[in-house]
DNA sequence: TAGTGGTCTAGACCACCCC
DNA sequence: GGGTGGTCTAGACCACTAG
């Protein structure tokens, strides 16, 4: 017995072994993206999926517990399993760089780099990144592009490993801390602690921004971690009004 | 052969079937709480919790997910699986009341109700709640406090099911527009869409809260959707530049 | 190489929704 | 009652990490 057609090319691809849920998973996306099954309409049970894609019933569920996670879908017990709302879908949040996202959103990002400096951590930067005061960081700080429109400022420290150092070349080649991060020094961002509030512009600011000082903006402050979750940046960013921080958040806290 | 002890004895609770890989995970998390394991501490292995918990792996890995999902634990492929730090673990975010969220936070909530109108909804609330222009909506207008201050407003439009109504004193009794929708009405709030930036105080906005006309506000707006993903709220949140909005977000897109 | 988490299976039974 | 998702099992094998 062989497996179904899709799913089995995917299998000969390039990559040696995706896991088949996620191979399934990645079929059921491509199949609601293209408006084959409605909003709020349901997919086929999860039995009848297992007999289709030749799985078992389990992986069929893993499939749907990821695109669940991901907002894709909704499980109803009883009911059935269905499309999420497009609003939904489109409106998860993970943890990216300011370019995937604005490309997400269908803009062009751009940066204008202000300065990097290999400086020594204040108390206050190297508690937050968890070393020793004077420890080397990397300082970075950016004005970021919609269109060519300034919609924030960036000011990341970056925890950097032993003797590593960091080129204005280097960044404006990928345009992405987090590229870099990754290709570079082989660490993947995997969680982000923010926390938002409210700032008015300072005179600096109001200057970079090309608004006026005491304009209201969003301040979001991020501690990035590791994979070890060990913290590798921190980073203030300020964007204007019209900048928009989207999120869905999901169920109930006594889950 | 019997169940481990402490499982077996929250099996024989007032509830009548909590799912076994639940009760691991609340035994898990509270004694995590209590510190017998420190931050990016291992877990034991998977297959010994099965043993000791008399339970399959699978049920075992059930509850590490679920663990995993609300950033209590970590594992990594081939090395275990371990207590998320502090940190992370107090920045989960959940669509949760504003009451809820202060107590966790350690504050005393509180609210000051402005009003509460049965109304029509406009063409915009009507459209955002998914109901005809002109359909009958309650909106509650709130200063939200902490241990008395106060640190923002909630505009809310409810959708309510017909025929049905809201008074002051049911909102003053429970303080809470969730526990409200799910005890009178039956509706369990499932999922929220939130779109976050910056505003400058109203003349109004300022007198509420006690500051200068202009200070910069977090302006948060939800829409709330029920278990059917059926819009059930619309509701916009003042903040002052105190209050801290936190989250945390996970992992790549790819995922 | 030993030990860990990650994937997958085939089958059983329960809980819930709707007709 | 018939169909749906939710839970649980016992066992197999793979993939990754570390000493």
């Amino acid at each position: 017995m062989t497996r179904s057609t899709s799913i089995d090319a995917r299998r000969a691809d390039a990559k040696p072994s995706v896991s088949l849920y996620r191979q399934l998973a990645d079929t059921l996306r491509t199949s609601i993206e293209s408006g084959k099954i409605g909003e709020n309409e349901p997919l086929p049970p999860e039995r009848d999926l297992a007999v289709s894609y030749d799985m078992s019933r389990d992986t069929v569920r893993k499939a749907i517990r990821l695109l669940e996670s991901q907002g894709v879908l909704y499980s109803d017990h009883g009911r059935g399993t269905f499309v999420a709302p497009q609003s939904v879908r489109h409106m998860s949040r993970f943890l990216d760089s300011f370019t995937a996202d604005t490309i997400r959103r269908g803009g062009v990002p751009g940066q204008k780099i202000l300065s990097i400096e290999h400086t020594a951590a204040s108390m206050a930067i190297a508690s937050i990144l968890g070393m020793d005061p004077h420890s080397p960081v990397v300082r970075v700080r950016r004005v970021r592009l919609v269109n060519d429109q300034p919609v924030g400022l960036q000011d990341s420290y970056l925890r950097l490993p032993f003797g590593a150092t960091l080129s204005r070349k280097e960044l404006e080649r990928t345009g992405s801390l987090y590229r870099l991060l990754i290709d570079k020094f082989a660490t993947v961002p995997t969680e982000g602690l923010e926390s938002v509030s409210a700032v008015a512009a300072t005179a600096d600011d109001a200057a970079l921004l090309r608004v006026e000082a005491g304009t209201p903006l969003l301040l979001c402050e991020r501690v990035t971690l590791s994979e070890r979750r060990e913290p590798v940046e921190y980073c203030e960013m300020k964007y204007l009004p019209s900048y928009r921080y989207k999120t869905r958040i999901s169920k109930w806290s006594s889950d």
